[in-house]
DNA sequence: TATTGAGCTAGAGCCCACTCTAGCTTCTAC
DNA sequence: GTAGAAGCTAGAGTGGGCTCTAGCTCAATA
């Protein structure tokens, strides 16, 4: 890992893609796995690890984690070891949840893909035919009601 | 399609989904393809093919579109036949934008998977190894950062 | 020495998509 | 004719996750 090097929060900013009011934002609320240092200036000090943690962060955000979760998970983190199996089941929680809205968003893209075809469909017969009449087919049963829509 | 059958506010929020509020505030929007019609004492009524616009307008919502592009889209619905090529490139980028967001969260999942896996080894070995110490093996090339967190 | 740029704090503001409230009317059942 | 359920409008409130502002300090450069 190399010496570790420091860094500033513009830095930190710009190699994690947060920016530097979320991270000071991020510290208020407790969500660093590390406490963050300052400099005897006041200014605060950031190491490579700290850009791992963000990493994390960082998906487990995009993937719709609140921070009310991302800190609970990083308070059992900052206790120490002993407490792995409630962070795991943590973990195993949003994976699940992130399994649902996959499956989910899977749903979507299947009824909307039905729907650019019945468009793609309608322009190739030259607009001959009226749209949203009856439909090529289901993408599954529970959406059938997306037919009779524009 | 049978005879259409007058549906009152709270049946179609019940079958729909959505709350009788949001069935109001989605009007006052004009997120609706058909005028919504009201009895002679004030009150909407709804029908069947307004279930069918309205399952599609959740697909659309909950896959991340914001009601301002379901208007744009609606509204060009409205104005009826001839512009189905720019409802087609609504639909299209949507559906790039699903994808995008899709593999997105794959990509979190991997992630999330990676580290469930960590602790899970961990914990298999009794505990007594370190945790976030050497790392078994990155889902992926731009995930790396994500290995020297708890 | 003056300016510029980066950083600091506390706290206000913003956006979206609802959700809820107050105060009123109307329908249905008993 | 009275209670209770359902509906109506206008408008205020909510929550999460930032984002922005004001007013300040500090360090490096011209």
């Amino acid at each position: 890992m190399g010496v570790s090097v420091d860094l500033s929060i513009g830095e930190v900013a710009e190699r994690s893609g947060l920016s530097v009011h979320a991270l000071r934002f991020y510290e208020r609320e407790g969500l660093f796995a590390n406490p963050v240092r300052r400099l005897s200036n006041g200014r605060r000090v950031y190491h490579e690890e700290d850009l791992g943690w963000l990493a994390l962060c960082t998906k487990l955000r995009s993937s719709g984690m609140s921070l009310a979760a991302i800190r609970q998970y990083v308070e059992l983190a900052r206790q120490g070891a002993g407490n792995e199996p409630q962070r795991l089941e943590l973990l195993r929680e949003h994976e699940k949840h992130v399994e649902q809205q996959l499956s989910e968003l899977q749903e979507c893209l299947d009824v909307i893909r039905y729907k650019v075809r019945v468009y793609e469909d309608h322009l190739a017969r030259g607009e001959a035919d009226q749209l949203w009449s009856p439909p090529i087919q289901a993408p599954s049963q529970s959406n059938e009601d997306c037919h009779r829509a524009p």
